[in-house]
DNA sequence: CGAAGCATTGACCCTATTCAATTTTGGTGG
DNA sequence: CCACCAAAATTGAATAGGGTCAATGCTTCG
């Protein structure tokens, strides 16, 4: 049974048989759950420990004191938090469980036992570290420049390429229990128009979402919706007509 | 002649007297002078090796393929990109001077060496990491939930108080070099409204902005307009009533 | 002194918000 | 298994925040 992260670390640099094994028995060692819902971290409080979300789904986001929230970014199995956190210093946002999480900490000398031993390993988290914040970016241009459509658009793309990174997504489908609420605080807008702007996608074929689960009819079109450029997830990422077909075809 | 980029370090860690003058020659060596509206590094590039920006300002951006363009932070004199840039990837944004600047590139070993020989500067590189990425998420915030009002405001409040922070800015007055068009580039609106935007903050009499400099009437009260709340940026932030009087008080 | 870029203004319009009501879903306990 | 409740989804109508278009004035700089 390979966690996640291995599959998404593989994307970025080919790992030695010694690496993979130790990082599976990292990801399986302290192992925590957190109920849905939960803060795993608040705002103000000291950094902790680096963690691997090891399975479910978390959010970080960010409070304004009238009580107005945003979601910064969506936290996926196999994603790491907080690297850096480290140095002493507080947290300027929250991280909370959006569903039940399961969370492995990591010992203070990850990374450098990563550095000593497994140098490759030590690269793809670099890597990791690099698209989290081209993320981050990425969310920046979307709340910025594109429309409610686009965003929203481009937010599926996103989480259904992220999740097929880490083998959690297959021929259009994958696991997606965001509310619409929690839609409307990621997008910058309000649920009302959430609710109106997937319907407009629906009904135009592109994609569906009920119970928990997102499927997407027609990847290309979708991302084009969203003027998805696919270079800032720099892997895997092709469509082809149909999404169901034509899973491979690596741009790394 | 102390480069503002050890005001800054200054702010995270005490510094040594060996270490700053490490820093100081660092920091007068490959020197390069770039013109204003250049591009320093283009979406898609290859990254390349780390900088300090000596002097000017510099913009990081994103273009969609219709041209939209979103300005996704601004960068200051004493700032550092590209760290990290020495993992072989592609850049997923680009770079861009705006006024005329001064660049110092940096060894390859400039982390390292820090590392080695330097462990207080190099905590302080790592704080100033951190607060870059919460800026970054700050902006997500402000574009996500803040109106156009409160973002000019918060974005005035941020400039103002990270120039302070290396010595640039003083009694409530600060260079600012940003035209309205690329206020509105940064802010994810319309030059038309910027425009309206600040005049609404003139009348108002908080803050003034001619002939490239921002000058901040009443920082208190801006702060409040912008729902500016001054943790992320973890430094030296007081206001009281008048921004000219009680420039002291540090919070780190 | 001319031209290009930037700032400013007015009028109109549209995207997305607000408010409020209704329906559906999912989870819980009896 | 059904009844119940709270949370989430959906709908409609009215509205506002900010965008669009287009014209004019102001700078700056070669």
């Amino acid at each position: 049974m390979v966690p996640h992260i291995t599959h998404k670390l593989r994307g970025f640099e080919e790992l030695e048989e010694p690496a993979e094994q130790w990082l599976a028995e990292v990801a399986s060692r302290n192992l925590r759950d957190v109920r849905p819902k939960v803060d795993l971290l608040r705002q103000g409080d000291c950094t902790g420990p680096m963690h691997i979300l090891i399975e479910g789904w978390a959010i970080r986001y960010k409070t304004l004191e009238d009580g107005r929230r945003q979601i910064l970014s969506v936290l996926l199995p196999g994603d790491l938090f907080d690297i850096n956190g480290f140095m002493a210093s507080s947290m300027d946002h929250s991280i909370a469980a959006l569903t039940g999480v399961t969370l492995a900490r990591l010992d203070n000398d990850f990374l450098d036992t990563a550095r000593r031993e497994h140098a490759a390993l030590e690269k793809a988290l670099w890597c990791d570290i690099h698209v989290t914040a081209a993320i981050q970016r990425e969310w920046s241009t979307s709340l910025g420049q594109r429309t409610a459509r686009e965003r929203m658009a481009h937010l599926l793309c996103e989480l259904y390429i992220r999740q097929r990174q880490v083998e959690l997504a297959d021929g259009g489908r994958c696991p997606f229990p965001l509310t619409q609420i929690e839609l409307a605080e990621a997008l910058g807008m309000t649920p009302v128009y959430v609710n109106r702007t997937l319907q407009d996608l629906r009904r135009e074929g592109l994609v569906q979402l009920e119970h928990k689960m997102l499927t997407i009819f027609d990847l290309a079109q979708l991302k084009r919706v969203a003027l998805f450029d696919s270079g800032y997830l720099k892997i895997c990422d092709d469509d082809g007509g149909a999404s169901a077909e034509k899973e491979s075809d690596y741009a790394f």
